[in-house]
DNA sequence: GCTACAATCTCTAGCGACTAGAGGAGCAAG
DNA sequence: CTTGCTCCTCTAGTCGCTAGAGATTGTAGC
């Protein structure tokens, strides 16, 4: 297995698409990689480490910015990792909040859902409400 | 009370702002009003009534071309609502499978967090966990 | 060596739903 | 009359890509 590779082969080695690979240079997250004498981009097997940890964070829902700060610090090993779980548990936060409002939301649609009567549209309970924020049962949205 | 404005009065009245108006209106879901001399924007109660539909409907997650949508069938006052009640289940739909998948990712990031047993980064669990995406409960993330 | 064709390169623009800012004109109050 | 607010249009930025144009490089078959 040659451990050099164009952009190709890392993007079939990683399941990332070659664009994207670009994109995640082009914003910090990967390095400039090296270059043959035909301007093309070789990659090594670092490269597919990291980018696997970019794409499984990724995954996670974690933004570039925080992915960003997590790469930095995971080439520091012999500090605390303190700031990890900190940035992790923003991101656990940020997952529950967004949950808690669309559960919420969901709560608002299912409710206008069963108030419709399937009739016309003139008494439309879903037109309605859409009209009518005070037919709400909470007004914090 | 005054049932003629201009954009900063429907803006007061709505709780949305001015440049989200125009962006409205130039995506399709305010028609173009009347302007005065000075080429002011001017908006009657009708205006008032719309935005607030539009407003309420983004609110509760729907998105611009639902709304759009929308709009047009609360036109119809005489067809049946079938459609409407379409939309809103699809939305419903939309809602549902979003909280379904950060439900899902929540349980992986807790995890990943409960593993953290606060030490040097070398032995990071969350550093370890992004890094190796087969440590993970489900692999369909 | 020549010819296809695939892979790669850079650059620009698009998505959705706004938001921010520049630069200029209109308008009411002091 | 001038200050200061509102309004106008236009452009560009946000986020994380994705799609495409047009040019170049590499490779496989003949």
């Amino acid at each position: 297995m040659s451990d050099v590779m164009a952009i190709g082969g890392l993007s079939r080695k990683t399941g990332v698409k070659v664009p994207t690979i670009r994109y995640y240079e082009s914003v910090g997250l990967l390095p400039a990689p090296h270059r043959t004498e035909g301007n093309r981009r070789l990659y090594d097997t670092k490269a597919v480490d990291r980018l696997r940890f970019i794409r499984h964070a990724r995954e996670l829902g974690f933004e570039v910015d925080a992915i960003r700060e997590l790469l930095n610090l995971a080439e520091q090993p012999q500090r605390s990792c303190a700031k990890v779980d900190a940035l992790a548990r923003e991101h656990l936060q940020a997952i529950t909040s967004r949950i808690e409002r669309l559960t919420a939301l969901k709560v608002e649609v299912e409710g206008m859902i069963k108030a419709c009567t399937k009739g016309r549209i003139a008494k439309c309970r879903i037109i309605d409400t859409l009209s009518h924020h005070e037919h709400c049962l909470h007004r914090e949205h």
